[in-house]
DNA sequence: AGGTCCAACTTGTCCTATAAGCTGATGACA
DNA sequence: TGTCATCAGCTTATAGGACAAGTTGGACCT
């Protein structure tokens, strides 16, 4: 990914205010935390035993995920739930399973809204270099569906490319956001999503359409490639229940 | 509105870190500050006269909006202008008129592509209590035609309350952080956008697609409010460039 | 020429102190 | 008794200095 600053499986050293707003977020999230009611920064820094410059920083990362509301003089309160800011990675890194579940099926409805004419503009006004990008792309995926996690990097890639030539930075920047899906889907299905083979026969599909400049075909493609992207997601989370729930 | 955390007209006395990092902003821009190389915490705590601790959490704030990476022991870089993040408020508020008019027309875009469905998803599974409130909106707003500036204050809410209604925390999302529309179209236009009467029957024909639950209708009635909508500002902007032309 | 290592620079964290802003309780006054 | 001004005690905002830890590029050695 040439955007990603996150490395693919280096072991993140997180900073410690992320860690601790990690913590933090999980305590609200568990119903710990009543609402309403956040440690203040005197607080935070004797529990966990960090500076109170960390703990300043926790609480401006929590501030700017609108976990919580932070002002001098007042106290921290935290937000409600719904305006929490559910396209930031960092969020979703915190959040239990279950919840990531239900986002990443309210994701997928927004890419099925956006993607399709994101493929019919890009289709438009398609130039030779983006395709060339677009074809190298489709052939590292083909030589890497034994490695779903690299496939997926390079899925995320194929998309955005797409995204970026429709040449708006605006809907460029949600779709950006998307990038949390292949990690948060892998921590649902906890394995290999099954149908990369199928998947790179769709990711054809599109580029053909786009070699074609046919918009109507480009989004025609992307429709079907998301629908089955989606019920394969579905079909892999369902055979996970069904495994947990043998074991009990 | 419930949602926001800025108040209507109150002087934003903003703190030192965020004044700072506009400035900052302000001059990568301008192309002032040479790409990829940005202004280490010495320096910015020398230069602006503040201390480290503010020089810090400015960077932290540039880094958050994507505008610079931070790393430990590395000196900071300014990221590719594609890569910042265009749904903060906060950015946009420092960008120059001349992107803002851009980005607000690519906004527009993605409303087309995002409302009309939401307001459909909506209309199915309206409640009797959100359209009372939504009710309540439009009174409010064919009240206050007079004062553009509380009048979009009150068309956002009334937009956000349908998208609440279509109860997905992503696409919530998304449309929250279009909340900057209306500052930055009064920023655009510079004076009372026209045609808020016809806004406000707009608003009415999707409220009573609503009442009836009827999808398709919704749908229809955001996509003509929203194009409506649109056509204005162009036309807003028009005038005023040549009102500005002619003083020259 | 190539590789090793170190010095200089950078961000990360800690400590202490003061300024500025808010809240609630106390108490004066009507 | 009710109302309002005031203030003490809490909170965040900013400052300055110190050390730890990571990165980089150049000096130095082989």
């Amino acid at each position: 990914m040439q955007r990603g600053q996150e490395s693919p499986d280096a072991v993140k050293v997180r900073t410690l205010p992320v860690q601790v707003a990690a913590h933090l977020t999980r305590r609200i999230v568990s119903g710990e935390i009543e609402d309403g009611r956040a440690p203040s920064e005197l607080e935070i820094s004797r529990e966990f035993g960090v500076s109170r410059v960390v703990a300043r920083e926790t609480l401006k990362i929590l501030a700017s995920l609108d976990i919580v509301d932070v002002a001098q003089g007042r106290r921290v309160v935290v937000r409600p739930r719904a305006e929490w800011d559910y396209l930031s990675p960092l969020l979703i890194e915190w959040l239990p399973a279950e919840i990531v579940g239900e986002l990443l099926q309210e994701l997928h409805q927004m890419r099925v809204l956006l993607e399709p004419e994101l493929a019919a503009m890009a289709a438009a006004g398609m130039t030779d270099e983006t395709l060339h990008r677009l074809r190298d792309e489709i052939d590292r995926m083909s030589a890497l569906e034994g490695d779903p996690n690299a496939y997926l990097e390079v899925d995320h890639e194929f998309h955005m490319e797409i995204c970026r030539a429709a040449d708006n930075r605006i809907l460029d920047r949600i779709m950006y956001s998307a990038r949390w899906l292949g990690t948060a889907s892998r921590r649902i299905t906890n394995e290999a999503p099954a149908g990369l083979c199928r998947a790179t026969a769709e990711h054809t599909e599109i580029y053909d359409a786009l070699v074609a400049r046919d918009p109507a075909g480009a989004r025609a493609a992307m429709r079907r490639h998301l629908s089955n992207n989606y019920s394969t997601l579905v079909a892999e989370k369902g055979k996970q229940t069904k495994r947990a729930a043998r074991r009990r």
